[in-house]
RNA sequence: GCGGGUAUGGCGGAAUUGGCAGACGCGCCAGACUUAGGAUCUGGUGUCUUCGACGUGCAGGUUCAAGUCCUGUUACCCGCACCA
């Protein structure tokens, strides 16, 4: 037998899938549908790494395996091509980002092609392709018509090395997801989306899919629901309402003093009132500087400033208390105001501390003089509320109280904010929207959709952080849709995250140029049956796109409420040096020298055996010679090839075992043992000598999703035939065990002999059997028998005294 | 600080969910075939004071039986972070 040539074979049947369309989907085929999502990549100048190959390879062999039980399958991929990487490089070098763009998805696309993934690729989509973002921003201005965009001036999170604006999401732990520099607090006019109308709906979504239990906490986490009270507080000199939002609405009685945040609009308003406004404007102007780094670094630390002039009246115990402005506080949340207990909150025990505030405890069980007391405990010097130990008794008492003074009521908080929409770039979809000095914000109309992205030369931000599109007047200058007069176009652009919060969608009916997608392949193909993608994805995209899709339910656009009905994800592959690759680090392994080295086979192999497919593993290429050395192995099973229809009889519980474990173990996503499995089968094989035709046949058609080439070439080879159209093949539960099983025997939990015995064998055959065994006779004789313990197949225990 | 996770040979990792710890692979050792082996095949490989004992981060507990359950503890990883 000849050498098996992986390059050429491994070509040869790519080319084969691609001119047959082995692996197109057929909308509204009468096969079930089964809906494989990835996250499609962003298509940077260095390619691909082995991490992209891993994050495929999980809902490939999925996919592979659905075609072969029948399904028709929906497998798609594309290409999430806006983003500021790209843009980066056009500035660098000066090549339109367009150009980029189509050089690294041409890149992308090769490499993808030499792994065989069974990708549908007649759908690749493109997120910059003009057909798709004309659909980006049709959907934005259906937002917009439904009240789910604004403008506000607030105060943002600002990349001052990028020039833009950054959401929440993108700002996670104050750097800057893009280029990890410290973000800044900036008061600017950007876009929203309003993401917050959606939080409730975002989070029982969660109940009706199946999501890794981790991935759902996260997004639990990040909607972030807390009940509680608005309380009204009410300033003394002028009578206005000071509203601030507590959990802890039992600890009113506790309030000694009050904080709000330095931008609170309470502050302008009374600037007449205030002796030390300069002081109040001063540490204004520190806050604004201070980094987000520099805040948390600061939290033991409190700072703050007493205002002067205003005192708060405590609504329910008509104490008056003062009120302070500290950082500690944020605008962006609750009303920006708070009622503070020292006595139960450490924060404003810190705070106390240091400003010298009096601390009144009104919940026994901690020590008020050492620390705050956050736990439970009977309520004292509360008034009414004296005597009550159940927390949730207190608040119930307390918001009775709050609605009988008409001065509060229940309340609801998410952590989550708004989704700030706009960055200042130009490499990406532009919104389509028109400011006219006399109508205000206009929509362009959807007739004029897609709005191009003008060709430029420059596409360097303006120092200002205005937007490149800003500086050609082409753009810039329009007529306003409404009144035809003079108008200003919209000069910034969508952030990344448009693209992709849709693109599932596309997948279904891509070419459509009437719709976004057709209701009927929308009918057909929603829900995704399944997305598999990483963990980073899971409080940005994951969430950015329910909340789009769910969106497009609630006008009709789309037939169900929520995405995707599965969620999993895929964990890192390391370097070989365990670190995360990185560029930097040099520890990048480029799947390209994989295949031309060893084969695409090994490679799908070697990184789903690599480890549990959740977890990080490390990149070892010794490890994979391995899987190269077991598909050798599997090609050289021609030689020891026999004639049978049938399995033998000393193979058959080896091949329905294997066959059932491996058609499990995919499903469970446990491909590391799935693989192990399929060598444990081949080691017996070789131990036999031999293989029959009925053996081979149906190990070649579970390893086929793992390995497609080769299995594709000894298939057609040696049966004839397309093996990517054949059937999974089958097993019986009662054939996975032998007729004979060996049963460990113990005494008193130690393993002293271990016997043969028939499966079938009931408890007294098989104790007989074992006391017969000359090691566990001589370690029971003499002694009681206190108790004799069998496991059906596994073991024998027998205690004695 | 809060939430979640992980810890098993020289290495990556298995373990039917309370039932033979170390499957499978790498590495290593030995042998075979070879002019040769960084190829292939065969056998071996947790540790130790080896007819036995000890072994799943550490200390206890429950049980006939614990990597798995309970209590406490340490280290590392991830997410959120002054969320009132």
């Amino acid at each position: 037998m000849e050498k098996y040539d992986y390059l050429s074979i491994e070509k040869k049947w790519q080319k084969y899938w691609e001119e047959h369309n082995t692996f197109k989907a057929e909308t509204g085929s009468s096969k079930p549908k089964f809906y494989a999502l990835v996250e499609f990549p962003y298509p940077s100048g260095h390619g691909m790494h082995v991490g992209h190959i891993k994050a495929y390879s999980g809902l490939e062999v999925v996919s592979r395996k659905r075609r072969l039980e029948g399904y028709n399958v929906l497998f798609p991929i594309g290409f999430d091509a806006y983003g500021l990487p790209t843009e980066n490089t056009a500035v660098k070098t000066g090549v339109h980002p367009r150009i980029v763009t189509d050089n690294n998805i041409a890149k992308f696309t090769d490499q993808l092609k030499r792994v065989g993934f069974s990708f549908d690729w007649s759908r690749v989509i493109d997120t910059t392709d003009e057909n798709y973002y004309k659909w980006t921003q049709w959907i934005f201005l259906k937002m917009f018509e439904n009240g789910l965009v604004f403008r506000d001036k607030t105060l943002v999170n600002y990349c001052p090395s990028c020039k833009v604006v950054l959401s929440n999401e993108d700002s996670q732990g104050g750097k800057c997801d893009i280029c990890h520099s410290d973000i800044v607090q900036k008061t600017k006019e950007v876009w929203y989306l309003r993401i917050t109308e959606y939080a409730e709906k975002l989070l029982q979504g969660l109940d009706k899919v199946n999501y890794l239990p981790n991935i759902r906490l996260q997004q639990e986490n990040w909607i972030g629901k807390s009940t509680g009270a608005f309380v009204n507080f009410t300033v003394k000199e002028n009578g206005e309402k000071l509203r601030i939002y507590t959990t802890r609405p039992d600890t009113l009685y506790g309030v000694t003093f009050m904080v709000i945040a330095p931008e609170h609009p309470i502050i302008e308003k009374y600037r007449a009132n205030i002796a030390n406004i300069d002081a109040l404007d001063a540490y204004k102007a520190e806050c604004a500087k201070k980094s987000e780094f520099e805040r948390t670094q600061l939290v033991k630390d409190k700072t703050g400033v007493k205002i002067d002039g205003l005192t708060a009246i405590n609504p329910v115990t008509e104490k008056e208390v003062p009120i302070y402005i500290s950082d500690y506080v944020m605008m962006g949340y609750g009303t920006g105001a708070i009622m503070a207990v020292p006595a139960h909150d450490s924060r404003d025990y810190d705070f106390a501390k240091k400003f010298g505030i009096g601390i009144i405890e009104v919940i026994k069980g901690g020590d008020i003089s050492k620390e705050a007391y956050t736990g439970d405990g009977e309520m004292v010097n509360s008034g009414v509320l004296n005597g009550i130990s159940n927390k949730k008794e207190a608040i119930e008492k307390m918001l009775e109280v709050l609605a009988e003074k008409g001065c509060g009521e229940k309340g609801i908080q998410y952590k989550m904010k708004d989704w700030a929409f706009n960055r200042q770039r130009y490499w990406g979809e532009p919104i389509p929207i028109v400011h006219c000095p006399t109508c205000g914000i206009v929509a362009v109309p959807y007739e004029e959709l897609p709005l191009k992205l003008p060709p430029v030369k420059d596409f360097q931000p303006g120092t200002d952080g205005e937007s490149p599109l800003a500086k050609i007047d082409e753009f810039v200058h329009c007529k306003c849709p409404k009144c035809g007069g003079e108008a200003r176009r919209e000069t910034d652009t969508m952030p990344q995250w448009a693209g992709s919060s849709w693109y599932f969608l596309r997948y279904c009916d891509p070419s459509n140029d009437k719709e976004f997608a057709s209701q009927e392949a929308l009918k057909y193909w929603m829900p995704v049956d399944w997305y598999n993608g990483g963990m980073e994805h899971v409080t940005r995209h994951m969430i950015y796109s329910r909340f789009w899709h769910r969106f497009l339910f609630d006008k009709g656009e789309v037939p169900c409420d929520e995405p995707y009905a599965k969620r999993t994800a895929q964990g890192l592959v390391l370097g070989p040096d365990g670190e995360k690759m990185s560029k930097s680090k040099g520890n990048v392994v480029d799947p390209n020298d994989v295949v031309e080295q060893y084969g695409a086979d090994v490679l799908r192999v070697y990184v789903l055996f690599m480890g549990d497919y959740e977890q990080a593993a490390p990149w070892s290429e010794t490890s994979m010679k391995g899987c190269k050395r077991f598909l050798d192995r599997i090609w050289a099973l021609q030689d020891m090839l026999i004639d049978g229809e049938e399995y033998r009889p000393e193979m058959t519980s080896s091949m329905h075992k294997t066959i059932k474990k491996v058609t499990e173990d995919i499903e469970a996503m446990k491909f590391n043992t799935a693989v192990a499995a399929m060598m444990t089968l081949l080691n017996e094989l070789y131990s036999a000598g031999s293989v029959n035709k009925a053996e081979l046949r149906s190990l070649l058609i579970i390893l086929n999703p793992f390995a497609p080439h080769i299995t594709e070439e000894m298939y057609s080879k040696l049966y004839g035939g397309i093996l990517s159209e054949q059937q999974w093949v089958k097993y019986d539960e009662k054939l996975c065990t032998d007729s004979v099983i060996e049963v460990a025997v113990q005494v008193n939990g130690k393993i002293k002999a271990k016997i043969n015995v028939p499966a079938e064998a009931e408890q007294d055959e098989v104790l007989s059997l074992a006391k017969a065994d000359r090691a566990v006779a001589s370690a029971i004789d003499g002694k009681n028998i206190v108790k004799e313990i069998y496991v059906k197949g596994r073991l024998v225990n027998i205690v004695v005294k």
